[in-house]
DNA sequence: AATGAATGAGTCTTCATTCAT
DNA sequence: AATGAATGAAGACTCATTCAT
């Protein structure tokens, strides 16, 4: 369908080249079409750039939740260790979104910024809420900010992942991919006392 | 002097528009002249930008060092924590060089892009090497490759702390600092044993 | 019937934006259509608009004749009164037609001026026909000459109600009218002597 | 100056084929230009059509001013009589001026709208203010609204003359110039009884 | 050291129009 | 009778850059 070409195209002319840097022209051109058609499908260029937006946040959100649902019923380290993997693969195989991603946190374009830091507040929540609810499950005797504090190293963790993907090469992230599952479990270990997490 | 302040006009407006995104003309106003005379001190833009990329990167990097000479007698805990403290302290006092760095990674200009790259590979050298000195003095006993393990996990929990610094608000990265502090600390005094490192 | 909501939808185009102003997008939106489908019912855009304009003038020959039918019989001064009365009533209440109107008068395409000056010049003809018969009628000591002055005061007041039915509100033509009706009223008393015109 | 030079074409464009329909190409073409020169000197488009509609309008004050100047100290016939004269010279000697103001005057524009409507009221109240002195001081049994009622229908008559200017040819025009200064002449000598003005 | 004037190339966008369905 | 999809041409405007002064 000519619609999601342009919006695929769109991701990767984002990813290249900026917001600015992007021209219709030329996303039309690797689409095979005429830029004037673009404009049959989207109202303008912000408005592409949103819909393109929303789907690469759309995606993410799909392969993370995927991840979770999978690995729900395993042991704590068994379901960091599987985000972190999740984290890596599905940013290093989706480089173009992630590069695009970069480039939203800051945009210019109050839309696009305001697109992402909405989502992003909104996926925290979701995974602090199910991360949460897995935690206290297998250990009862944690309080609230315990719990919040083993998900915060989590994310800590996971966000050097992510800017590791940014300006690594994929080989290399097999490394990076290993140190933050160890230093989880050290610290989960640590945290949970010397109990089995299960 | 108007070149600096044609300089850092370049740094603000590449932080807030990209490199296509941002213009001759805006950086002019903001330096209250004509776009015309930036030509007297830059070849073209790419040149302005490039020197512009060279101030921010010269910055960093003097940055480092002199924290890393300041701690350098230190024990180890010390150096490493103190590092973190500076990566979380000069990238939120100079967000706009931060913003820029992170534009110009992906950037589509090979010029920027490898600018960068070499810098990034000089900066790891050099950090490496002081780093390899420090802990070879103070643990003998560690070989080349357990040393390297040590400085990769530090630089592991650097770039988590770095990709805080653009998506947190200043206030909130002082919680990441603990925990990267915390984990290093907990890695450190597992990897080398129970030993002090002194 | 969808052809005549797009003539009422150009005319009301045509007097806001005039015709490089109108777009066959935003006449077809007020129809409630696509533009494609507007080519159903015409060639093109020209012929639109030219069709509008002939419904415009059709619909001012229609209500000036009317006028001149009710009143033939009455004595010169109501004619001419009423005439005046007309005038402002039929261009006030059709205020776009009369706006597209001023703007057809000299548009750039040339079959829509020429469109109009036939009228206005058919118009004329009309006009000078039957209002001679009537004052020939009523004054037959009046040669050719004199009956054509008469006529061309009448016009040129009729000129001054039209431009001011253009930049005045509406409310103000009443004062308008009155001057007309007195300024042909004392040009025909002089006019026609002391004799009563019947 | 080129300035200058892009104002007269505008003014010559606008006349032809109103605000949309006028290019900036063609109008830096007849400049000699390119269209980017266009934009050194004027902010944009709209920017620059209502400099040139300042320039109109200032050009027929300068005109009414003078000719009221001129013959400020004859009898109110004259007055009257110069002023037609020069309603009808100015127009017919400056058509582009009159068409381009003719299509302002119900510009979908607001800004040209609002700036014909600010000056047409402003020229008002400058007419009226000039004749009410002439006429008050040569005839002091004359009340305020007697003598407003002159004015008003000598700039009723004025009416009919501008545009006769439109739709009528320059040779044309001396017939309505005649009526026009008869049924003033008329109007002032019943109006101001059958005593001399002076 | 700075700029007024100018421009070629390119930006996003709109427009009237077509044509298969 | 109507439209979804597409486009060539043109619109206003911006940009980096030049060059004489």
């Amino acid at each position: 369908m000519t619609k999601d070409k342009i919006i695929q195209a769109t991701i990767r002319n984002f990813a290249k080249y900026g917001y600015e840097g992007a021209s219709m022209r030329k996303i039309a051109e690797e689409v095979n079409i005429k830029p004037a058609s673009i404009y049959y499908f989207f109202e303008n260029k912000q408005n592409l750039f949103i819909q393109a937006i929303k789907v690469i946040l759309e995606h993410h959100f799909t392969s993370m939740k995927g991840t979770f649902e999978q690995y729900q019923t395993e042991k704590l380290h068994t379901i960091f260790s599987e985000l972190f993997d999740n984290i890596v693969r599905h940013h290093t195989s989706n480089q173009e979104e992630t590069k695009a991603y970069v480039l939203m946190v800051n945009s210019a374009i109050p839309e696009i910024k305001e697109e992402v830091r909405n989502y992003l507040a909104t996926y925290n929540v979701w995974l602090v809420e199910q991360l949460t609810e897995e935690i206290a499950s297998r250990n009862p005797h944690l309080d609230t900010s315990e719990i919040k504090e083993i998900i915060d190293y989590f994310i800590f963790l996971g966000n050097g992942l992510f800017w590791g993907v940014i300006i690594y090469e994929k080989s290399e992230m097999q490394k990076n991919l290993k140190q933050a599952t160890n230093l989880m479990n050290q610290y989960l270990n640590q945290s949970l006392g010397s109990e089995k997490d299960e």
